[in-house]
Parts: C-alpha cells; structure tokens; sequence
DNA sequence: ATAAATTTTCATTTTATTTTGAAAGTTCAA
DNA sequence: TTGAACTTTCAAAATAAAATGAAAATTTAT
C-alpha cells in the first residue's frame, strides 16, 4: 500500500472511531493527520488536506489543545502558527483519561453521593432498589477512579511490560 | 430529598452521561429507569414516566436488549411484555467492554495490521512517523484489549476487593 | 377464523450538531 | 501609524441524529 493511501484511511477511520467516543469526526481527523506528520502543520495545511474550512480547523485545533493532545509551536523566523501532536500514544491515552475523568466521572460521583440520602422507609421496594443502584455505581465508580489515578501516575513502560503478567 | 425528585436527577444525568459514551441521551435514560426500578415494566410505563413516544421507546428498548443490557420478561397471565435491566453495575460494565471491544476495538485493530505494511524506504522521514504511530498505536491497542479480557473474565468481587491492592 | 391487544416499522418532522466563510480582530515589520 | 499577514469569531447554512405517530404486522383469546 501507498503511504499517501494509508494515510488517508487512518486519517479517515481514526476519525470514524473518535465519534464513538464522543469527539467529533473532524477534531479526531486532523490529530490524526498531526500525529503521523513528522512536522508541526499551519492552519492552511490542515484545511488543504483534510478540506475544511479556515473555521473550522482553527475551532477544532483550539479544542485540541485545551484537551492537551496538540501544541502550537512557533518556528523562528515564521510569522505563522504550527501545530503538532503529541505523537507518544500512552501519553495521549493518559492524557484523555485524565481529562474525562474530570469532565465527567467527577462530577457524576458527586451527584451520586447526594442522591443516596434520601427521604423514607428503606425497606420500601422502590426506595432499596434506588439506593441499591446508586450504591453500586458509586462503589463501582470509586473503584474505577483509583485504577485511573494510578495508571494516570504510572509510566508507560510499567504498563507495556508489566502489568499483564500480574493481571494473568 | 424525595424518592421522585432523587429519581428524576438520576436518569437525566444518566442520560447526560451517556452521550459522552456513544449511547444517546434517551437509551441511556431508559436504562437508568430500569435500573432503578424494582419490578419490570412495559413500553407503556416507560413512554408514560419518560414522556416519550412509542416508536422511540421500541427502538431503544430493542436497542439495549442487543447490548445485553435490558431483557424481556413474560409475566404469566399478562399479555404485555415486560422489561427488566441488569441491576449489577459489574455485569453492566463488563457487558458494556465487552461489545465495544467488538464493536470497536477489534475492526480498528485489524485496520492498523494492514496499515503497517507500506511501500517505500522506511528512512523516509514521513513514512517513519507513519509506520511509528500506527505501530505504537497498535501495540497500545493489543495491551489494552488484554487488560479488558482479563476484566471480563475476572468476577466482581476480584475486581472490587483484590485489585487495587496490587496496583499500589 | 375473527378481532382486540400489542408490538414493530419507517417516512416524516423535529432537534442538535457541525461546517462554512466573510467580517472583525490581532500582530508585527517597516 | 499603516497595512499586509495571519487568526479568531459567529450568524447562517448544511448535515446528521433522534423522535414522532400512524399504519402495518404480529400475537393471542375466544
């Protein structure tokens, strides 16, 4: 296969892939065309290859970089701005969860806590089974939270060679 | 705070917090009221508590029944259908790993194998960065869908008691 | 077999998200 | 300062996703 063919397939299923996670088709695109250029890209590179407009790519790249995955780079003597990816995989694997984890996790462990302290008789069916079940999240998601901090703390190498053995 | 107040802010922020996840609002909405319902209920019950219509509710029930994640109940002497959620927030997680792994996870994997294999002098300093994310990709991927089939396998208990030990 | 009860389908409508592109804003060299 | 180069904004347009509801299909009691 062609690299130019390759490239385009990546670019176009890694972007498939990110609308299933909640990331817009065209934000996962152009990380992707960042992250398999060996340089730092302007704006206009983006919307020549991926064919977006100025708009757009400049909204989607802003995003990128607050979710910490790509960074403006300013190349001496050039008025423009370039962009990069992080190209490092654990590091962009790290850094999405740490973010969602923020985003989202977070808030929804603090909503459940309220939620547990309710009014009535909790031998009442209907008030157990809410309890119950806001319960088990609850402990299910402090769970999950600690196994993201420490692979959030955890260096990739640990993670590659490592963990599995202990997991079998 | 009441038991009707508690369960409103439960779906709707479950139903929030499914978007992020792929699943949309009123599938997850769905489920979170089954979850915490303790008897099953027919489309009837959940278009009248949700406010929506029937078409929807067929289609998301359905919806979640290929996921795993809701079952049909026949009550005897009744004509309607019932429904019923799994209450272990384990086996809904597991369940929910297991088919996005599938769903996901396997065909982008299978993707990248093909994609490694590019014409061209692997010194070229594009082709390098291509061969090296896609690769690095790759090996992520294959550690991470180890890590979640020794998940799925592993049983509730082993998760919550034992593993957290270990990772510290 | 019939028909009432219930479920499913799907063309249409509604709502939500994404994209565009031109105008406004900014930066900087001369 | 000025103005050319470049970046950002955002209202409007385009696209995509979800919801509706009535008709068709199916099921079941009689």
């Amino acid at each position: 296969m062609k690299l130019t063919e390759a490239k385009q397939q990546f670019i176009s299923s890694w972007g498939a892939f990110g609308t299933h996670w909640g990331i817009n088709r065209t934000m996962a695109q152009i990380h992707a065309l960042l992250m398999v250029s060996p340089n730092p890209l302007t704006q206009d590179d983006v919307m020549e290859q991926l064919n977006i407009s100025r708009g757009n790519v400049n909204m989607n790249i802003r995003d990128l970089i607050t979710w910490g995955l790509v960074d403006r780079v300013l190349l001496q003597g050039e008025r423009k701005e370039y962009f990069t990816a992080e190209k490092d995989i654990w590091k962009v694997a790290t850094q999405i969860i740490r973010e969602r984890k923020k985003r989202e996790l977070d808030p929804m462990m603090k909503l459940l806590a309220q939620l547990e302290n309710i009014d009535g008789d909790k031998k009442d069916k209907e008030i157990k089974q809410f309890v119950d079940t806001v319960s088990g999240i609850r402990k299910f998601g402090k769970q999950a939270d600690q196994l993201l901090d420490v692979m959030i703390k955890a260096d990739e190498n640990w993670f590659l060679n490592g963990v599995m053995k202990i997991f079998k």
